[in-house]
DNA sequence: CGACCTGAGTATAAAAAGTAAACCTAGCCG
DNA sequence: CGGCTAGGTTTACTTTTTATACTCAGGTCG
């Protein structure tokens, strides 16, 4: 992150990608049921007991997941038992693997468990553990002290008009 | 993510790197902050002004990004003022940067200002624009279908005592 | 010297979010 | 019919977050 030109203090801060996203997905809970969906646990009683989370805070988060595409419910019924709703994650929701692989990473990083990661991702077929990497279109490597911040389209100043629609 | 499996529903869940960072960086704001310090922005003032954050918890997140080794102060002085601190981001906190990098992917593919994004990220001297990908270790890129989920050395199941350390 | 300004926080009261536990409901089973 | 189960909803309580006011230290101004 190259910062020696001065930051602009007057950026207008509210069309920012990374705060819409936590709009979605920053309460608590929300990125650990992800988690559990994507380990394979699919419905509520079981989200419910492997997260240990208050029940109606659940059942928020899973709408408002599903509201907004990230998950979708299906039809499933046990032999027996009458038809009921599963959770699964849609393209959109697989879409933010890269962020929560990131997270896991620095965890494995920095907060390990003494006895070693509890889940280790793999490449299928090939078998190879996975990692999340920064890489420019050009392919490199890009670490964070040769990552330049520039305005893109939707730059504006706190004075700026807001662009008519 | 290939769950033809049935998951493991004995699991135990305490062991999980993404609880454990977002234990750190899950709260309100603290992502933001990182934002903006990634940014440039590195005064409590600025800070505060930029993002619209109560002042405590500014101040309370801040505290617990130095004390965990996220951040970390360095004196500075403006001209005719006192010495005063300002925020700078360690080594530490940039390995941050794939999962933050990850968020705002998937801000601009899902939730895109209409005039597009408000910052576009950049290899410096190159000039190509940045994406975060997941590879395994051979350099494949592996799209979440390929993904598979396998128990890592520190997996346990609910009744599996803790390992005596 | 003393009044005032500024950056960097603290303190506090009200509102919102999270928690725990009880309650509800629809369909199946006997 | 009565009980069981999965998937929630309700409610009463606690913790966080929010907004705003206050403090404090060092430097400038007159």
């Amino acid at each position: 992150m190259d910062m020696t030109t001065e930051p602009r203090l007057d950026r207008d801060t509210t069309n920012c990608s990374i705060a819409r996203t936590l709009e979605l997905v920053g309460e608590k809970w929300t990125l650990l049921v992800l988690r559990e969906i994507w380990y394979g646990v699919s419905r509520f009683s079981d989200l419910h007991q492997m997260l240990g989370c208050p029940r109606n805070l659940l059942a928020e988060r899973l709408r408002k997941l599903v509201d907004n595409g990230i998950l979708a419910t299906e039809a499933y019924q046990a032999e027996g038992a009458r038809s009921r709703y599963r959770y699964v994650v849609t393209a959109k929701g697989n879409d933010l693997v890269p962020a929560v692989l990131g997270l896991l990473q620095w965890g494995d990083k920095y907060r390990a468990d003494p006895t070693g990661p509890a889940i280790v991702n793999r490449h299928r077929g090939c078998g190879a553990a996975l990692s999340v990497q920064v890489r420019c279109e050009h392919d490199h490597h890009v670490p964070a002290a040769e990552m330049e911040i520039t305005p893109g389209p939707g730059f504006r100043t706190r004075s700026d008009p807001e662009p008519a629609t």
